[in-house]
DNA sequence: AGAAAAACTTGGAGCGCTCCAAAGATTGCC
DNA sequence: GGCAATCTTTGGAGCGCTCCAAGTTTTTCT
């Protein structure tokens, strides 16, 4: 553990009695070296404790990182990547073509004032944003000109960009409870915003809860229709929005909406989150309450009762976006198809 | 899109009239350059559409990455990084750590041939290495003079370090089913290397199982022991071998040895696989075969039956190991407790 | 043996940036 | 107004490496 400086190139090149060039062919071009020659600056390395050229100059030079980096959206956290179910899987789906590629995966959350900043600094190749609409974020990775994927959200055509039809999936998941004759439902929505849960009061004028991103007013549009299809305004149904992982969601669904029959989520974690909540007080899933989730994560499945959801490819999504990126062409647009999986949480309404 | 060069500190002080160290003050010590000059400045950044200084050329100088890197043991790949309940538990516990001290997470995987030249190559300020008692690994990371964390793996007093008691967490597991009466127990190990599933059959003699990592080879050492307390020779205990996520794991140790009461595990994962096997043949866990995890992962407590397993604190032991390294400061050594937890997945042995 | 061909080495020219000592400009004060 | 003190700006010196054109040595062939 001396601290004396690392040797460099040079350093084993003069043990050796060559050239920087030399020695740098030994490490990155070992066949274009004579082979004693190659052996002489082998042992100089070994003896100064050489152990390669230093990852820096290589860079600076102009080389690739053989990185990719992801940025969690919004609010999230870099642990989120670990904990979100959905994180969790499309993380999968791009750590798969990482894998493959034998690429580095770089989680980078810069200091929530920049992350610009942290995207103009990151040592990769490449990035994946999540569901940031942020404009000045897409700038920042444009202006680096890196290549670059969106997922779920808008973006223009000259932007690689991966999204669900997630207005599609909502308007199923409405019509699913509409036909199991529900009529007194509530949805809970993503506060996209660290803070406490907030609720929109049923026929409240002065409510406003097309505040979230793309992606949740897409969502919430679809329920909006599928709901207006069924004879319901989407006015007279209580919304509530919890941060992502809040585990008092569905405390303050139950009470505050004691006679709703059915519950319409933005994501699994948050519907597993209101399972929970139903164990907890003895409320029956599906036969007091139905539970609708969205995303299809695989958590979804192994809940009791297993939840229904609005479901989609989340890690195929995750090795497309990489692989996306790491291909590089000419931007494309693609949106994924959603899937009602319908299983064991939602039935139909009591009276 | 164009592919015009990016412009450089250089173009962008020709450009306002001043010079590169300037420019480069604007963006890291604004404070100290004139008002109007800073104005200027920006100004013909933005013209040249010149968005910060480019990190390789930071970097050369000798500044710091800002990046923690983690490579995954043996042969886990950076999926199982998101796959493994364990990994998954001890990512999260790193990431805590990272968020914290706002640097970013790099999850390293050389090619399989060469894990020392990844080290050797990878942009980040110091390691945190899984259980693999690989020595050339741990002499790579040295050569770097990196700061760097081994978990789970024998490591000298030069050497940051943190595992669990794996021996008397192997050791309780083994004391508690022995308690309850079992007598013809099998051992589900780990494979540590790829390929199906390795069946070592008892009173084989030629059979050797001592083979695995330190980490294993320790837990076994717990088993052993706690079965020849209960008057049972390790000898006559039938051992099956899997890769870590081998779904077969459950139906090799049910068709091959159908009279066993017990099984213990080296993880919750393969605990849960065994569950799930089970529950395809409709056996009875824990009326029919008792199961025990290791490890404590969060999957476990979800499980039907609930696992019983020795537990520990996985995510602050991924929290501590990172905390460790990015503080520096001299090498320790810690040994993290386990505890059994008893939950429903063990039971009193049939006849 | 001698010339041409092949194999191997060399060292200069950056890559883009940060630091720093020193030069230059400005301000404050009597 | 003059001088010291303070504030700004400058440009050289690397950081460690890779590429490449040019030079040198070795091999091959007649």
């Amino acid at each position: 553990m001396s601290s004396k400086k690392m040797p460099t190139l040079a350093d084993v090149g003069r043990l050796a009695g060559v050239s920087r060039g030399t020695v740098s062919n030994v490490f990155n071009h070992p066949h274009l070296v004579r082979a004693d020659v190659r052996e002489r600056v082998e042992a100089a390395a070994k003896e100064l404790g050489y152990d390669g050229p230093d990852p820096r100059g290589r860079v600076l030079h102009g080389g690739k990182f053989n990185a990719i980096g992801c940025m969690p959206p919004g609010d999230y956290t870099i642990a989120d990547m670990f904990r979100s179910p959905y994180l969790r899987e499309l993380m999968l789906g791009i750590s798969l073509a990482c894998d493959e590629a034998e690429a580095t995966l770089s989680l980078i959350k810069g200091s929530n004032a920049s992350r610009t900043s942290a995207i103009r600094e990151a040592l990769v190749d490449g990035f994946i944003l999540g569901h940031s609409a942020d404009i000045e974020l897409i700038t920042s990775a444009q202006r680096r000109r890196l290549p670059f994927v969106i997922l779920e959200s808008e973006a223009g055509p000259d932007v690689n960009s991966i999204r669900i039809d997630g207005r599609g999936g909502a308007l199923m998941a409405a019509r699913h409870l509409a036909e199991l004759g529900h009529r007194r439902l509530a949805i809970l929505s993503v506060r996209r915003t660290a803070g406490p849960p907030i609720v929109h009061m049923p026929n409240d004028p002065t409510r406003s809860i097309a505040e979230g991103s793309h992606l949740d007013n897409e969502r919430l549009e679809g329920f909006r229709q599928g709901l207006a299809e069924a004879g319901i305004a989407i006015a007279d149904v209580p919304i509530v929005e919890t941060t992502p992982g809040e585990p008092a969601a569905g405390a303050v669904l139950f009470d505050r909406f004691p006679d709703v029959t059915a519950i319409m989520t933005m994501s699994d974690w948050q519907a597993i989150t209101v399972l929970d909540e139903a164990v907890r007080r003895g409320i029956d899933i599906p036969g007091a309450v139905s539970v609708v989730g969205f995303d299809g994560t695989s958590e979804g499945s192994r809940t009791t009762p297993q939840l229904t959801t609005v479901a989609h490819d989340i890690v195929g999504k995750g090795k497309l976006a990489a692989e996306m990126m790491l291909a590089g062409g000419p931007p494309r647009q693609i949106v994924m198809p959603v899937e009602l999986v319908v299983r064991a949480s939602t039935a139909p309404a009591r009276l």
